[in-house]
DNA sequence: TTTAAATACGATAATTTTAGTCGTATTTAT
DNA sequence: ATAAATACGACTAAAATTATCGTATTTAAA
């Protein structure tokens, strides 16, 4: 099924609820996880991983929160999602050495072709393409 | 991470094991499993999986076993992954309706557009390219 | 200068999904 | 008849994901 994870998915509404804002006016965890129904904690930690990757904006203190920071388009989607999710790919054998496979697997080449791909189509696309 | 099951991933080395075999010969899922280190019951549930749709073709009895049926050139990983996994996308509020959001999500066209592009590249692909 | 509202974040619990096993039925070459 | 294979539903185990808890820190404003 190819799935990303809810981090990806509450970052993604966050951001594009950021724009539909003023340019630099701030936002709060609080604010977004009730206007969407999501769980405030998890999507506080992900915005606080955004503002780590300085996606976005963080202020702290009362009337804190958050905004965007980063040029939107000028980062590709690959990088987002491996910013908040770790290396892009159907299958770990690409980076984890540990696979259950000793060198009897016959998969790890044609399995680098397809990330190879995936990882091209996502660094064509921008942030800003899917937020807008 | 966007990872695909271990079902996919035994299949493929199924069918590349297959590949590597004079045509028309049979290989069963014990002598699979026991080339690459797979749990043999669960090798043999994707072996059917992928006989269901007649992507291998299945002989039962001793000495039976499976072999490959159709032209791998013909079929599209997109298919491919969507047999064995259903329906290709980062995220599931494409397909499930089931979401959490009632009407506040504002990433659903967004996330179609990165889903289809995905389908459009593994559309692209054949399941060849992967085992051969 | 106290208070309250916000971010920051490690630890842990709950839930869901994935992976693997078990048991049994069926098929069929020998 | 027997044995070796596929077929498959039910169940268990393990892993990953999702969510919560608790506490610390920051800072605007009363």
């Amino acid at each position: 099924m190819l799935k990303l994870t809810r981090k990806v998915e509450y970052a993604l509404i966050a951001l594009r609820h950021m724009q539909t804002l003023k340019p630099r006016k701030l936002t709060s965890a609080k604010e977004i996880a009730e206007a969407y129904g999501l769980p405030q904690q998890l999507l506080a930690k992900t915005l606080q991983q955004m503002a780590r990757d300085s996606i976005i904006e963080a202020v702290q203190g009362p009337s804190g929160g958050y905004r965007i920071m980063s040029d939107l388009d000028k980062i590709s989607l690959k990088d987002f999602f491996e910013k908040l999710e770790g290396p892009l790919g159907i299958m770990d054998c690409y980076f984890d050495s540990d696979c259950i496979q000793l060198g009897a697997c016959n998969i790890r080449t044609p399995i680098q072709r397809i990330n190879e791909n995936m990882r091209e189509m996502f660094s064509k696309m921008s942030l800003r393409e899917v937020t807008q």
